[in-house]
DNA sequence: CTGAAAGCGCTTACAG
DNA sequence: CTGAAAGCGCTTACAG
């Protein structure tokens, strides 16, 4: 009965209501704006909730109600700026409702996933946005989705029945194949990245296929797969320019890897793009090349929004 | 917490006991690893947790055991590869523990870190990494103190009784001071920031003292204040070149800022490093100058779990 | 080593 | 529009 301000202990909303003079239900309502509660009864309440500093414990009504409000992002690389700019766009869209957004960083190992992924599971979110790692398995992430929604994004996994969120990479290579056609080169190299994602076989693709229509064949010894960093791209790079016959541009696999590269042609005494043409992706630095990044990220709440619910 | 329509209702702790054919207290002996249980009780319990699918709900956990093994992490902008990297340290930090990670960026306005810090509050985090925009009130911080765990990171606030983490900025500022002092600058200007932050104090109190220990006075006209972006950089060292008197080198306040002034010198016609003087901070690139970027985040981690118990 | 009971702080029907 | 009661899935004393 008495609001006790000398302890510690935590102000819960059995307190809020002896305080206000209402029951539990009706501070419940005011909580969560219900319309049922009428004014002068909501004002007494959020006096005494402003008055006690009562902070919600979502946590509570998250078991009673059976949803966390809390959504998953698990990236394989915070650190590449590709990331941090999505996470950013996630972040920037649950501002406007109630989630919150629980982060994690597979570094792109299956291990540091699964371990993730079980311990974001115990927290039981609402949804999960996932960059599968290279070698997920089909098997886990259904189990995951027995449990919460799931949306794929960058990468997806050979079963159309998950959601997938993500650039037209096939496209999108395409273009940056014919900007670099258009420049004349004819000997080009595709640079870096995991050669058994989804993201680097569309890329591939894309290339390829622009490749043929210009009427030029891939050299299959010019796809040039490395772990998605810059050191990746600098030796990537490296050694394609020791070659017999050295190509004169490069597609790479993401901007990072782009970066590398263009490092390691300095390191060469090269200058790329006067005399080795290096064309990136992710938009991170070519946005006006295809999609802005911030489209597809921008799509992912409101994606989760109607996958969520 | 998934409203699934399709697959039977949740497994829970109960299940799984009816099905070990124990009771709930041994299941949860089991779940927290006691040593309490029996060998063979315990592959019983296991064996059954296994078959049926069973997820541990730490949400319920939370409620009862009153800690809920979320830690809050909120930086000013994840997109900036120190906070990028640093958050990884965090979350590094965190994988040997069974806490998660809510992330929360500001992009540096008081109104974004309100409304996390607010909604964070709701999900009662163990602890609380911030770094707090410019413009926290003391008041809101110590709000929040009376919740939960708080630790500051990169910027501090007038109180020594918040624990915080931090690189040595004054000592930082100093050695590079003296970097660019060696290399025969006279006229140096100090780059962007935010000018009622900590860092940013201290930083230039860094630079301050080791001008003046080299018998130099700065010229405050040359504290070039502005947003911590590239753009930020840019147009502040367009702006100092334009001057009567430019300065030759500047030390910016970070390595975004740098990058950025790079980027002017580069549109001014001018060569960084070679015609005119840049020095970053920290630790993206020019991490030899001072302590290593990880060896502040890897402490963080370990000071929260003290702090947080 | 195992079990029965109480309760963490909320929401949700259900009455009135 | 407001209140009394039940219960979400766990953990925590306390017995045995």
């Amino acid at each position: 009965m008495t609001p006790d301000t000398s302890s510690p202990k935590t102000i819960t909303l059995n307190q809020v209501a002896a305080d206000a003079g209402v029951s539990r239900s009706t501070v419940s309502l005011v909580l969560r704006n219900s319309p049922l509660v009428a004014d002068d009864t909501r004002a007494q309440v959020q006096a005494s909730i402003k008055r006690l500093g009562y902070v919600y414990n979502r946590g509570a009504a998250s078991l009673r109600s059976q949803h966390s409000n809390t959504i998953g992002l698990i990236v394989t690389d915070i650190t590449n700026p590709f990331f941090a700019e999505l996470t950013v766009g996630v972040e920037g869209g649950l501002e406007e409702s109630r989630y919150t957004a629980l982060l994690g960083n597979t570094s792109d190992t299956i291990q540091k996933q699964s371990l993730l992924l079980e311990r974001m599971q115990e927290h039981w979110p609402d949804g999960i946005l996932l960059c599968p790692t290279d070698g997920t398995s089909l098997a886990q992430v259904r189990r995951l989705q027995r449990q919460t929604a799931l949306v794929l994004f960058v990468r997806y996994l050979p079963d159309l029945e998950i959601d997938y969120v993500g650039a037209d990479n096939v496209r999108g290579a395409e273009q940056a194949t014919a900007h670099l056609l258009a420049h004349g080169h004819r000997r080009i190299a595709f640079a870096g990245g995991p050669a058994t994602s989804s993201a680097w076989r569309d890329r591939v693709q894309g290339f390829t296929a622009q490749m043929q229509q210009a009427g030029l064949a891939v050299d299959e010894s010019l796809l040039a797969v490395g772990s998605v960093t810059r050191e990746g791209g600098r030796s990537a790079i490296l050694e394609l320019l020791g070659r017999e016959n050295p190509p004169t541009a490069a597609l790479c696999y993401n901007d990072v890897v782009a970066f590398g590269v263009m490092l390691g042609l300095q390191a060469a005494g090269r200058t790329p793009g006067k005399d080795f043409g290096v064309i990136g992706f992710d938009d991170i630095t070519e946005a006006e090349l295809w999609r802005p990044t911030l489209t597809t990220v921008a799509l992912q709440p409101r994606h989760l929004g109607e996958v969520a619910t």
